[in-house]
DNA sequence: TATTGTTATACTCTATAACTATA
DNA sequence: TATAGTTATAGAGTATAACAATA
């Protein structure tokens, strides 16, 4: 089994068959995350929440939905990232029940700094392939990533 | 940002760059885990550790490594897995201050089902590539895991 | 002394159920 | 009634520090 080098675990086969590939690759990407974060005392779902309020502001239950989580686990997702003033909690000028949570310039400049780190480290993590491969990897991982095959350049669908 | 699809969440660019591609096909690849895990009440952790054991026995501490875990972690996460009846913990005969963790033969036979379906659905995630494009795939995955380009077959090194 | 493992403790993270306030 | 969110509670999972037993 493969399991020495990287523990993905469940799989066997010596050369790497396509399941040993993509869990084992998913796991060295994990820990990229795992290991930026960590460095700013975040977790993997932390990351993916500033990852989230990039962009926009989001209420408790939509965020929640794109983190599979629980409202009620929001709650202390948010409420932790509050005190550490990444995130604000406002209310909603719509919904008097709602609130909208939205990134501190602080968080959003943490969120930059580690975007930064994790692009670096993947990157690094390719370095074994050409800039073809890299190419090739890149395009049929965002086949899979989509679920469709890609379409040619310039359709729009 | 595409953390709408795929709440990978920290990196941009529309036609997926090679960093959003493998960040968010590793979430995918995670889901899976997750959700086959869930439905055995296993966290990702736990299968991990059950492939692990799955052709050898080890000690905490090496168990620990493979992790990342410490050792004090170590304990409750093989504790609750003997308590369910999938490990076991036996004095080593050669160090009297080591156990030997192995798999029972109900802990073997949730991780064989559990690698069944793994692999099921990971190759279905697959299933928008020819299979040229998979094998291409699985090609370049494993070079990035390996950490180094892959060598000519037949070469035994 | 060094190593293997456990215990005590504290914190993050998660879910379920019950609750408040608003729609 | 239904929805957005919080609170109470319980449990998994993790680390640090202190400890026991063995090497």
């Amino acid at each position: 089994m493969t399991t020495e080098s990287t523990p993905a675990g469940l799989t066997g086969g010596h050369p790497l068959d396509t399941v040993d590939a993509l869990v084992q690759l998913s796991f060295l990407t994990q820990r990229v995350l795992t290991a930026v974060g960590g460095e700013h005392d975040l977790s993997v779902v932390q990351i993916r929440l500033l990852g989230i309020l990039r962009d926009r502001q989001a209420g408790m239950l939509e965020l929640g939905r794109h983190l599979g989580l629980d409202k009620s686990s929001m709650t202390g997702l948010v409420a932790r990232a509050e005190k550490r003033g990444l995130v604000r909690r406002s209310p909603s000028p719509h919904d008097g029940r709602a609130v909208l949570v939205s990134l501190t310039p602080l968080g959003a400049e943490l969120t930059a700094r580690c975007a930064d780190e994790i692009g670096r480290r993947v990157t690094e993590l390719t370095a074994p392939l050409t800039d073809d491969e890299r190419a090739a990897l890149t395009r049929l991982a965002g086949t899979v990533v989509s679920g469709r095959p890609p379409e040619p350049a310039g359709c729009t669908g």
